[in-house]
DNA sequence: CTAAATCCTCTAGTGACTAGAGGAGCAAGC
DNA sequence: GCTTGCTCCTCTAGTCACTAGAGGATTTAG
């Protein structure tokens, strides 16, 4: 079909290709790119974007990121700073660092949250909710010894989709 | 100035004093009364909500909850049951240790994540971003032991007020 | 040629708030 | 009565990192 002479371009990659090459799901893949974590990409004709090996690492990269909670401004800095490998690599420490002694504040926090809930759940004799320490506790801080700010939140994991009904928001309103 | 037969509203408070007392801040108890975790509320003839002690209560009873992570679906779940004193705790227990479960579960997620990051910062020897281990960690997945799906996020606080710099958003659009 | 798959842009939704605009109520002091 | 300053009201929009879906264009396979 084609001689020698011709190139293909069988590096270059659709973005549902380079999805699946990365890891990193189409339409966050587009995001990245508005969030400018992706230079400005080629497109064909018909207006598609192209996506070579650098950028499937880069997407890799972001993808491995995000799963060390890294957020997008930090892996913005990370990105730019692998552009530079003569730099030194104090910041790129600095950053890591800083994501390291979150990760270890977030682990002490919710340990103290484990040990109040067990202690919760421990006291509870499976009564009457009139009885029960679980609302007790709850109703009453001063019940508890653990005083720790959590910044808790339950969320929606990056890389498990998590099948959830779609629930009606029942948003009731004052009426007027 | 008052006889004694005139009754003071004396345990009706305002907004802002149902703030201070509960802990909760002004306008995310308007949030709770919009989400349907307070009760229709009275109003003055000036449109102004509010408070009793019991009101009050619920407020605290509220921000412990959240402390602990419970979201909202849940707490609104914890208020209904501990109206009905006479029930059977199961429910309020099967919360709770679902509570728990998952705070282990991110625990556990986290400590992976320590471990990985450590690892990581270890490595840097503070030389060259070329050479760096931190951004070479990142950037192939393969080198790492841990994978743990961690839906970690940098999340703020909702009792550690975090003062942010007001960022412009760089959102950069294709030009057409 | 058609049907299916993939792609495009754009808008809106998630959770649990937070920030701010623009206006109204209210108590104290003058 | 009037002003000042505080608190309150409603409403909209922003946060973060996506996700879902509409409505249409393009590409590929049969």
């Amino acid at each position: 079909m084609s001689p020698a002479e011709s190139i293909p371009p069988c590096d270059l990659l659709s973005i549902g290709a380079a999805a699946r090459a990365s890891g990193v799901k189409v339409p966050t893949i587009r995001f990245y790119e508005e969030a400018g974590l992706l230079p400005p990409l080629p497109r064909t004709d018909g207006n598609r974007r192209l996506y070579d090996t650098a950028q499937v690492q880069r997407l890799a990269f972001i993808r491995h990121a995000r799963e060390l909670g890294f957020d997008l401004d930090a892996i913005r800095a990370l990105l730019q700073l692998q552009g530079h490998p003569d730099q030194s690599c104090a910041e790129v420490d600095a950053i890591a660092r800083a994501r390291l002694t979150e990760v270890r504040r977030r682990i002490a926090a919710l340990k103290a949250l484990e040990a109040e809930l067990d202690l919760m759940v421990r006291a509870c004799d499976h009564g009457r909710i009139g009885d029960c320490r679980v609302i007790e506790t709850l109703a009453d801080h001063t019940h508890c010894r653990f005083h720790t700010e959590t910044d808790e939140r339950p969320a929606p994991p990056p890389h498990a989709p998590q099948t959830r009904p779609p629930q009606a928001t029942p948003k009731r309103r004052a009426p007027r």
